[in-house]
DNA sequence: ATAAGGCCCTGACCGC
DNA sequence: TGCGGTCAGGGCCTTA
């Protein structure tokens, strides 16, 4: 599943061979991808333009374009960019072809046609509701700690709120939660001090190591090189019913707020509210 | 603010 | 071999 780390991967990967590009051609191969505007217009409005930027921003791709608009991607649960010769035939999955000068090209692969693209005059029409980058400069130990203090949502639901926290997926969620010894049903406003600085850490180290690990490939996700990423290979919890804990317990799959869950019931232990509550006062 | 349900879509998997 | 049913899952939307 495409999330922060498969994102960054994906923008890293791809940015040598696309920047300085120009889009010659664009191919919709099966319908449905585009969110805005037409296909025919979308088709239109990428050829010609040359690619300037390529950021992430959560789980977006942003492409900056030269002439001031951006391609925005979301791989959502099965997309991946794939960085092709031209000459090579599309694939089964691939839903669109851009096509670079250069004789090489993108293909958007989607099995699951959720994935989306959207070609704007202004990024933040797209991804201006979005919250803090978890590793970015303000998501800092005491910015957390007040997030969470005065939400009483249960911490993984709130993890999972992308105008929150921009980036985190069922996945990273499950391995933060985990490493951070948290129950996923732990009441936010709850969490003690040293519960909020051992997430605040395990948040960016859970997203840190998926990066180096060029992400997971639990399902479709590829990079752009066709490859998988090695990321899955280190998940203590997530899609690992059944594996036995350091702690001696097993890990256990629960539903949460719709979310298959995976976590160990002996390390990870729900905790009443602490007297007074909203002691959220981390370090 | 919060929760729950639906929707999109298709491969994998199960039982028969 | 194949058929039908069920499930997973991110994000967004609607309804309570």
């Amino acid at each position: 599943m495409p999330e922060l780390p498969e994102v960054e991967t994906t923008v890293n990967d791809l940015r040598p061979g696309v920047l300085g590009k120009k889009i010659i051609a664009v191919e919709i191969l099966k319908s449905g991808s585009v969110a805005a505007p037409s296909e025919a217009e979308f088709v239109k409005g990428l050829k010609g333009r040359t690619v300037r930027e390529l950021r992430r921003r959560g789980k977006f791709l942003v492409f900056k374009l030269d002439n001031g608009q951006s391609l925005v991607v979301h791989l959502r649960m099965t997309g991946s960019l794939i960085l092709a010769s031209s000459k090579l035939p599309a694939e089964k999955f691939v839903r669109i072809i851009l096509r670079l000068q250069g004789g090489r090209s993108i293909h958007f692969r989607d099995v699951r046609r959720f994935g989306r693209m959207w070609l704007v005059a202004d990024e933040e029409s797209v991804v201006g509701d979005l919250g803090l980058e978890p590793l970015g400069p303000d998501f800092t130990l005491s910015t957390l700690s007040a997030i969470l203090k005065k939400r009483t949502t249960a911490i993984k639901p709130l993890l999972l709120n992308q105008a929150i926290i921009a980036g985190i997926g069922n996945m990273y969620a499950d391995e933060a939660l985990y490493r951070a010894r948290i129950h996923p049903l732990q009441p936010s406003s709850s969490l003690r001090p040293a519960e909020i600085k051992r997430l605040h850490a395990s948040i960016q180290s859970v997203l840190s190591q998926g990066i180096k690990n060029k992400g997971a490939s639990t399902d479709t996700y590829l990079r752009p090189d066709g490859g998988k990423g090695a990321a899955h290979l280190q998940f203590e919890v997530a899609h690992q019913k059944g594996k036995s804990c350091s702690c001696g317990g097993q890990v256990e799959r629960i539903v949460v707020g719709q979310r298959g869950t995976f976590y160990c019931p002996r390390c990870q232990r729900l905790h009443p509210m602490i007297r007074g509550g909203g002691t959220a006062n981390a370090d």
